[in-house]
RNA sequence: AGCCUCGUAGUGUAAUGGUAGCACAACAGAUUCUGAUUCUGUUUGUCAAGGUUCGAAUCCUUGCGAGGCUACCA
């Protein structure tokens, strides 16, 4: 299996943007490739982001071109340093370089401010006075054309001094701005004299006091495009009214170079929602822990659930891109963690709910070093000691009194493997006054020591993991499941907070963990048997805690439920 | 309602006028010291109707459906 790779080990096809790409290459228009990944500093990346990011740094790799990492800050009122460091490190968490390419778009407000004078001296832009609410009925709406501002015909001189005037900070927020002059009855919104240039009196997280007027998107994302070089410009498909917009830019200023915007469907996912708004105010309302919290589709919160920076890009390299709008099953995204997951996890015994077990015939102060393998797929995972004594847990729904004949584990008179120890039999069943089972009476058969089968060939259906009860270490395991209980929470009735799945956090505390597992670091990750795969919490270092990352695929679970 | 974009198994995608494939999911079975992994097999699809063509998922027309757009957000 190749995790890496998946566009060369499953087919040639290639998307619809690797193919513009390849036939601007053939026709000479490019000799080489610059992308560019955008995100303005205002929240966390999430999964939908990585998809984005995978596009952009891999078509570099690919093509042996660059991408550049572009902060698009223009605007102070909600932006923030901490963003920009937190992008930053998930970026390069899942595994790719910008190298010297770190821009920012505020690097360009001067150039920027020269433009716009440009415009304007071409008789391209112009100060508007009006209010925001009389912008809007100026504007017409989608059926009919709007109707020019009474300051649309302001002279160059005029126009080129109250810019002016507007960036000495003579005007209040709000009083004025430059407007593209345009078309204001154009079918395409955007080309209505778009606002271009406002007045912000904000500190700027980077040009901090420097400017009190602050270009928008639209007339910066296209020309910091140019001045980088990018030539292909990719981003999602709500930006795909915007495109005229954007070359009416490049093609009305001297720009030195002409990128071409493409846009492509955004990702979204079963079970979770993805809007920025919504992951905030899941953490503002404190319904997750944070933007960390393992339940969000953040990249930070995905790493701290223990998921892998390689299973994130090969998703991203099977969900392909296109233009449609579409809804990715979540099982694809687990499907990728868990091939990836048990390639690399060392298995460990733990033990969750435990229930404990008594084998009467072993030797009251006898301890044996188990040899177990950390990876029945790979030797070179090497092999590891797991104490076995006379008292030990097992989990708890291992164990069942009316078994039926399809239950392959433990029940009275019933013998199962315990993993690279013994076959053991459970003789008899203790309780206490309410019934609750709280000890299992076994015997164990030396002749199966490992785990082997016994000379007289006995076999037995099930193999049970195990911890020994004198050397178990104490831990807390928080599994997660998903955040949402319903495939498109932003579809039903409602605020989409009402369906949080209840059942997506439970806390056990009373886990026993084999003692090798004390030496865990921070982020470790490892298959605990039968169970799942788990890691190391990297937020909680006080106490021992696991995060369940994924279950295992449970195919008698699954027929249970029926 | 105007403009833009898009409709291929349950989901995500490929086929660029020439046998509708792949992955995930689901379902069966084999193997297994993890009811995992691995392996084998099965089910399920071109939005609709016309047209062009020897031949259409692909080109044309019409219809239907979905998404986006009326911030001094990005």
């Amino acid at each position: 299996m190749n995790q890496e790779e998946p566009s060369t080990t499953e087919s040639d096809s290639k998307d619809f943007i690797r193919e513009i790409i390849d036939q601007d290459l053939a026709s000479g228009k490019h000799s080489s490739i610059v992308t560019r990944f955008p995100p303005e500093p205002n929240g966390y990346l999430h999964i939908g982001h990585a998809k984005s990011i995978c596009l952009n740094f891999g078509i570099a790799q690919e093509y042996e071109g660059r991408c550049h990492l572009r902060f698009d800050d223009t605007n102070p009122a909600k932006e923030d340093q901490e963003y920009v460091d937190s992008i930053k490190a998930d970026v390069r968490w899942l595994g790719f370089d910008w190298n010297e390419h770190l821009h920012f778009s505020s690097d360009y407000f001067q150039q920027l401010y020269d433009w716009a004078r440009h415009l304007i001296q071409a008789g391209n832009a112009y100060v508007d006075d009006l209010s925001v609410e009389e912008m809007r009925s100026y504007r017409g709406s989608l059926t009919e054309p709007g109707k020019n501002s009474p300051n649309r015909e302001r002279s160059v001189e005029d126009n080129l001094a109250l810019f002016e005037a507007m960036k000495n900070g003579d005007f209040d927020e709000g009083a004025k701005v430059l407007r593209a002059r345009i078309d204001m009855a154009h079918p395409n919104l955007n080309m209505r004299d778009p606002v271009i240039y406002r007045i912000l009196k904000k500190h700027h997280h980077r040009t901090g006091d420097q400017w009190c007027i602050y270009p928008n998107y639209d007339f910066t994302h296209g020309e910091s495009d140019a001045l980088e070089n990018i030539t292909h410009s990719l981003c999602t498909l709500e930006f795909e009214n915007h495109r005229p917009l954007y070359e009416w830019f490049i093609n009305n200023l001297p720009v030195p170079s002409q990128p071409r915007q493409i846009e492509f469907a955004r990702l979204n996912l079963t079970y979770t929602v993805m809007s920025k708004r919504k992951l905030l105010q899941l953490v503002e309302e404190q319904l997750v822990s944070g933007w960390d919290d393992p339940r969000m589709p953040t990249l930070s919160g995905m790493r701290r659930r223990g998921y892998t920076p390689e299973s994130i890009r090969h998703f991203c390299g099977r969900i392909g891109i296109t233009k449609f709008n579409s809804t990715t099953d979540v099982a694809l995204l687990e499907h990728s963690l868990r091939d990836h997951l048990n390639e690399t996890s060392p298995r460990v015994m733990a033990v969750l709910d435990p229930i404990k077990v008594v084998i009467t015939n072993y030797p009251e102060d006898q301890v044996e070093e188990m040899e177990a393998a950390n990876h029945p797929g790979d030797e070179s995972f090497g092999k590891r000691k797991v104490p076995f004594c006379r008292e030990l847990y097992i989990e708890r729904n291992d164990f069942m009194e009316d078994a039926p004949r399809k239950f392959f584990r433990m029940s009275v008179g019933r013998e199962v493997r315990f993993r690279a120890a013994y076959f053991i039999k459970c003789e008899e069943v203790i309780k206490n006054e309410a019934g609750d089972v709280i000890e299992l009476r076994c015997t164990y058969d030396p002749e199966t020591r490992g785990g082997n089968n016994p000379p007289d060939g006995r076999k037995v259906k099930g193999t049970i993991h195990w911890v020994s009860a004198r050397h178990a270490i104490d831990a807390q395991v928080r599994i997660y499941d998903r955040l949402f209980s319903v495939e498109n929470p932003d579809g039903e009735e409602g605020s989409f907070t009402d369906y949080l799945n209840p059942d997506s956090l439970k806390t056990l505390s009373n886990c026993k963990l084999e003692p090798s597992l004390a030496e865990a670091g921070s982020g470790d990750r490892f298959q605990f048997e039968r169970l799942g795969y788990f890691c190391r919490d990297s937020e909680d270092s006080e106490q021992l805690v696991f995060n369940r990352t994924v279950p295992l695929r449970d195919s008698w679970g699954k027929q249970q439920r029926k």
